[in-house]
DNA sequence: TATAAAAAAGTGCGCGCACACATTTATTAT
DNA sequence: ATAATAAATGTGTGCGCGCACTTTTTTATA
């Protein structure tokens, strides 16, 4: 069934049909009324591959993410999402056109988005940062009606289109539950936080709602935390953390609200490891690593190759076919195990293999 | 960049260019070097868009799952996943008819596998039953050179394209894991066996990973078991389960290799509810209505929705695109609890809205 | 009733490619 | 040297649709 044969059968010609389709106006109620007809009664859907071809049209999708390195390879894997998808759409008229970065410097964050924003692109895709600025910037976006989505990082008050991420509330409530499962009644947890994470939204629902489990299971919890300043001095870190455990022999369980969990069971003494169930944040390689040496027991993954690639699709339809994302697309929370590491990044690996051997 | 801008720079007609990308032959060494180092220069890649539409060619894809009922929904996940691809790709010319079968009753799979080699296919999806016939009927598809997928359940000495599902043994190791984690070393763990369960290669398959896991991380290990003939007399069943149960206070965990957990699960009386770790396999409404309630701890999905959806996605690259699936594609082993089975069937979801409001 | 203006409906081209067919050039046989 | 054949290359059409443009029909105005 084509736009050609609805024509022939309503007795009209393709343009007309074409109007209907495209709720142009200009068409007569009653041959509307056929046609619309024609149309539910065959379950016609236009043919979205011939009508990208005669659209003829190319749309500018920008991404603005972290930076990755081999410090921190975090953002390696929404970036590699964006590009499957990117991969995919291309022959629809998309491309895609990524800019970074770097968390700890605000310039790069408002160079890059100047950047962009030259580009004139038809929707952009953003990893907000440095809050207060991002006002500003964003504020140029509402004007010039360009349709933003965040990624990971949802600000509240802005007229983002759609927040792509996870609940943190909840995969914090999940870290709970885990160690709860794992313990037994009234465990001993040490919670370790980082100064930079109170800064950070995320962190503190994920913070919010592993305590927030606690009070709706237990009848009461006491807690112990631990904040380092900075993750540089790691010998500082080291002592000091070892000194907890040492001194607390009853503490059982270790919450990471971060992905900074590998950097900080490897600080443990090696006496010390094993005897915990360590739970913490993001597949990264050196997390991946202490999970395979068992000193990490669970990670929980935000899935940010999926919501990178996510992202994409749904801005893509978004802007091709008119589809209006929810305003929260949630990403699963995924529980990560020595034991089923290898299937988490199995699209980013296989998509990573294709990509680098075109 | 098209072919006709190839076919200006390399100084040839579109023609050639044409040759050369899809290898017909017929085009001298020296114009076909010079065509394909623009090619990889320019980065260039086919327009699958109008390349679809240039072929106006529809393809047949043909999937043979199980059909679902309310008693058992397992099968609905991988349909609603094969309907999914199957919107995205109709565009290319690609036409998914879906068979169905009762997997206790051979006569429906050998019929509805009659009527789906009557269509002629392009690719087949099946979900292999009765091993003996299924030797017979795949003959005439390796005859007629039809390419075919496993889909779920993988046989061996076959010659199907790909299999796509999970490695059971790997998530029967995964089941272990988690109870070995939760109880701690050596528990009592009492595994619930249905005579049914001993013919299906999947299920062995958990058992063996997860007896393995013990061997692999304990110096000995004792497992008790119950074998039901059937699942019909529930009664039955109820009591033997609440006298092993009763009379062995030392089991702390329970393991169902199957996605009969729920129904198990239910019949367990209610002062001994919550005093086990259980775990078992798939998210069906049942089981999840338990793991809701507590009666279950842990269920490993499958991601069956995803298989259905991956397959046809694989199936179909491989018709147009001519891409060769790797022989085993297997799908992430998930853990759900309580905390994060909202978002496990996010997609399906999400997909349900869409398709049934269409 | 004639005419202008607005609304409704129709027409034709081109998007990038695949493929059948036509034409040109090179090679071999006579 | 020429015809016959094979190899290499070129040409043209149409896939289904979107959109600009043209034509026809209806309605409003003098």
């Amino acid at each position: 069934m084509t736009i050609k044969d609805i024509a022939i059968k309503a007795k009209v010609s393709t343009g007309t049909v074409d109007r209907v389709i495209h709720k142009r106006g200009g068409v007569s109620e009653n041959k509307e009324k056929i046609i619309n007809d024609i149309i539910k009664k065959n379950n016609f859907i236009i043919n979205s591959v011939a009508s990208a071809l005669a659209k003829n049209k190319q749309y500018k999708i920008a991404t603005l993410m972290p930076s990755f390195d081999d410090d921190d390879m975090f953002w390696e894997s929404p970036f590699l999402g964006a590009k499957k998808a990117s991969a995919e759409i291309k022959g629809f008229g998309f491309n895609v056109i990524n800019y970074t970065y770097s968390q700890t410097d605000i310039k790069t964050y408002l160079n890059s988005f100047n950047k962009l924003i030259k580009d004139k692109p038809d929707g952009i895709i953003l990893v907000p940062a440095f809050n207060n600025k991002t006002k500003n910037i964003l504020k140029k976006l509402e004007l010039a009606k360009i349709p933003y989505f965040f990624l990971n990082i949802n600000l509240k008050g802005f007229k983002n289109l759609s927040f792509i991420g996870q609940d943190s509330f909840k995969s914090g409530y999940l870290a709970a539950k885990l160690l709860h499962t794992c313990l037994g009644d009234n465990p001993q947890i040490l919670t370790v936080k980082i100064a930079s994470h109170l800064k950070n939204d995320a962190i503190l629902e994920r913070i919010k709602g592993f305590d927030g489990y606690f009070l709706d299971n237990q009848e009461e919890s006491s807690s112990l935390n631990v904040i380092f300043k900075s993750i540089k001095s790691k010998k500082l870190i080291s002592e000091k953390l070892n000194s907890i455990l040492d001194s607390n022999p009853k503490i059982k369980g270790i919450f990471v609200p971060s992905g900074r969990v590998g950097l900080i069971t490897n600080l443990i003494n090696k006496k010390n490891q094993q005897n915990f169930k360590v739970i913490g944040y993001d597949t990264t390689p050196t997390n991946l690593k202490c999970l395979r040496k068992n000193k990490i027991t669970f990670l929980i993954s935000q899935k940010s190759f999926n919501q990178g690639y996510e992202s994409i699709i749904h801005m893509s339809d978004f802007l091709f076919k008119n589809i209006i994302p929810k305003k929260k697309i949630f990403s699963p929370i995924e529980i990560v195990t020595k034991e089923n590491l290898e299937f988490v990044n199995i699209y980013k690996q296989e998509f990573e293999k294709f990509y680098y051997s075109n």
